[in-house]
DNA sequence: TTGTTTTTTTACCATTTGGTAAATCCACGA
DNA sequence: TCGTGGATTTACCAAATGGTAAAAAAACAA
């Protein structure tokens, strides 16, 4: 017992608890947690099901570590909206870091639609120790911009659900856009001009 | 053989169709396709599971049937989008019934959204049949707008995608708003306001 | 090498789940 | 009242699925 609470793990145990979770990731974002199988997952890892369980308790434990792992991630882009920065910048900004994310990691927005949409079972305590603090203090910076005048009269809460709305649905809505914009093309590009376009207008002061 | 093609379902056959329907909806939205399960929906319904099963061929019969009966009400709020209004008007309206329905129909919202995440496997022809056309029509519509300058220059697709992302999202992550603003409030009015802000400040012709 | 610990596989199991066959019940018209 | 067809229940089944026990294999420290 070279630790005081547990060894550390050895070099197998990181890259396999790691390739577990990223097949893990591909499964659940494209079936759901029910539909999921652990089988599938195994299969994804290119490892055998009793050796998935060797590495996790069991199916809620791949999920819950997965999701408990992306939040920090996920949260990410809001951390980094600067309190001292111009506020019209840092919104819009905000609003392409968010857009990248969606682009980028279109699983992990796909697993947390998915769980979010079954009422957040799994990941409400989580949700409630890290985003909420997060989503009151932004929020309080945002009213702060507004009182101080440097931005228009806005609900800061809705606000930050628009941004959260409209970019994940670039990645949770895919399919929908593919039948409707063809396949081929990225909507990316235009995503983005339209949705600076969008805030930008919402956030301008008027006639200043 | 009174019909030439079949008989017309019996009052016993209509009404149990409807609470087969209802009780599917209610499952299917809230655990997915995969998560529900035949007893569930059977429970819900107050009938026995060989029961639903004698009035629809099986779980996917009942789902298709359900995406199938929504589509028409779903869409219904962008078929109301009149070309010879006035087009500011007519799009604040739209995002309101988008936003009424998100409220009233949360369940449906939630389904379609369950579908979509998974990539559409059971919905796809339908969309393709029934919302490609609407949206191309009502696309076009908009577009007609913008370029006699009745609307700033815009991407009439993805405003759309805008309007379906903020609207649904107060029915499809509901749970998150619940978390972060209390579960005792009912967002919509502030909802309501904040959207027609946003989207009224981006559709007002600058300058003019 | 050898003994020990970690990792992986083989062979299972209990439960759940979508679905079926056949018997039974029941409404209703003649 | 009786017969007939539609409606419902009872008793199942096969496959899928999450999970386990224990043996075998591989890795590693001495």
């Amino acid at each position: 017992m070279s630790e005081s609470t547990a060894k550390q793990p050895s070099r197998i145990q990181q890259r396999n608890r790691r390739v577990i979770l990223n097949a893990a990731l591909e499964v659940f974002s494209k079936h759901g947690y029910r539909g999921a199988t652990l089988d599938q997952i195994a299969a994804e890892a290119g490892l055998s099901k009793p050796n998935i369980l060797y590495y996790f308790n069991g199916k809620e434990d791949i999920h819950v570590t997965l999701l408990s792992q992306l939040m920090e991630t996920w949260l990410d882009p809001l951390v980094e909206l600067d309190p001292d920065g111009d506020p019209r910048r840092e919104i819009l900004d905000y609003v392409e870091r968010k857009l990248t994310m969606s682009r980028e990691l279109p699983r992990e927005s796909r697993l947390f639609a998915n769980e979010i949409l079954q009422g957040a079972p799994r990941i409400e305590p989580e949700l409630r120790r890290h985003l909420k603090p997060l989503f009151d203090e932004k929020c309080a910076v945002i009213a702060g911009w507004v009182s101080e005048g440097k931005l228009p009269p806005l609900d800061p809460q809705h606000l930050i659900f628009s941004i959260w709305a409209t970019t994940q649905h670039y990645a949770d809505f895919e399919a929908q856009a593919q039948i409707l914009l063809g396949p081929e093309t990225d909507p990316s590009p235009r995503a983005l001009a339209h949705l600076q376009a969008m805030f930008g207008a919402f956030l301008d002061l008027p006639a200043q």
